[in-house]
DNA sequence: TTGCCACTTCAAGTTCACTTGAGGTCAAGA
DNA sequence: TCTTGACCTCAAGTGAACTTGAAGTGGCAA
């Protein structure tokens, strides 16, 4: 198995080396070993790293991602969890849309207050509905 | 015009009294007076604080969002600005449910490799190939 | 008028996700 | 063999987004 060394993983993932170490300490990624003091990384960390970038953007803490991956960089869940948070994202997405719509309508509606089109007015529910359910981050 | 108290705006927004004036403090919201020392707040607040919350799922700082609402607590932006705020939701939009789907494939799929398996490689791709295009959050 | 309680200010503390700095080490090329 | 440069460790610093704590205040109900 060819191992690649911090320098070489971090232009490859654009992550920088004090991030790939500092994610090593907590736990969230491993080396293979050294090279002298060169920390040494199997090729599947690249996975694993762009899977935790879309992890940030989905708003998953670190401490979440930690153990969610198994030796392969691949996802290691119960089937129950991963389905639950492909539900999550679900709804993240849901919301992402309609902001983006709502935006969207504040750009094209010539209306000159929007607080009285109906239409952004039933874009804007949603948020207002749904503003205290949603948790952290 | 009729006001509502902090106490009034946390309870139906969700946001604690403390984070509605640190918001505050920091130029994000505004109150319209007080009552005695309470803090007044105009109705079209909730509907920012909506926004807000949408705002941070979709990884807008709170200094970007600053400025980003008029009185009325609708977005307050250049046509220009807003179309690009709209296309980075599209793009992250993406991102998420190709993470989603990945998510949902590896809970389904019976391939004990998810390595080896080329729908999985290939929902995994765009993951590696933006992974260091993607910035900052 | 008294008491309560939800508010007030202001400073300091907390968590997360990193980055920076000082001082040290190692492998490889000249 | 010597130098160089990219790594190493460990502690401390940073910035964002809040929260907490201490000490005080004002409206309202009893």
């Amino acid at each position: 198995m060819k191992l690649l060394d911090i320098g070489e993983l971090a232009r490859q993932s654009g992550v920088p080396p004090s991030t790939l170490r500092y994610y090593e300490d907590i736990g969230l990624i491993r080396s293979e070993g050294r090279h002298g003091l060169r920390r040494q990384y199997d090729a599947p960390v690249a996975t694993q790293l762009a899977l935790i970038s879309l992890g940030k953007l989905a708003g998953f803490s670190l401490a979440e991602m930690r153990g969610m991956f198994g030796a392969d960089g691949t996802p290691q869940l119960l089937r129950a969890e991963l389905h639950l948070r492909a539900d999550r994202l679900d709804a993240q997405i849901r919301d992402l849309t309609r902001l983006r719509d709502a935006l969207r309508h504040v750009a094209d509606c010539p209306a000159e207050t929007h607080m009285d089109c109906p239409k952004f007015m039933r874009l804007m529910q949603f948020a207002t509905r749904t503003a205290g359910a949603r948790r952290q981050r």
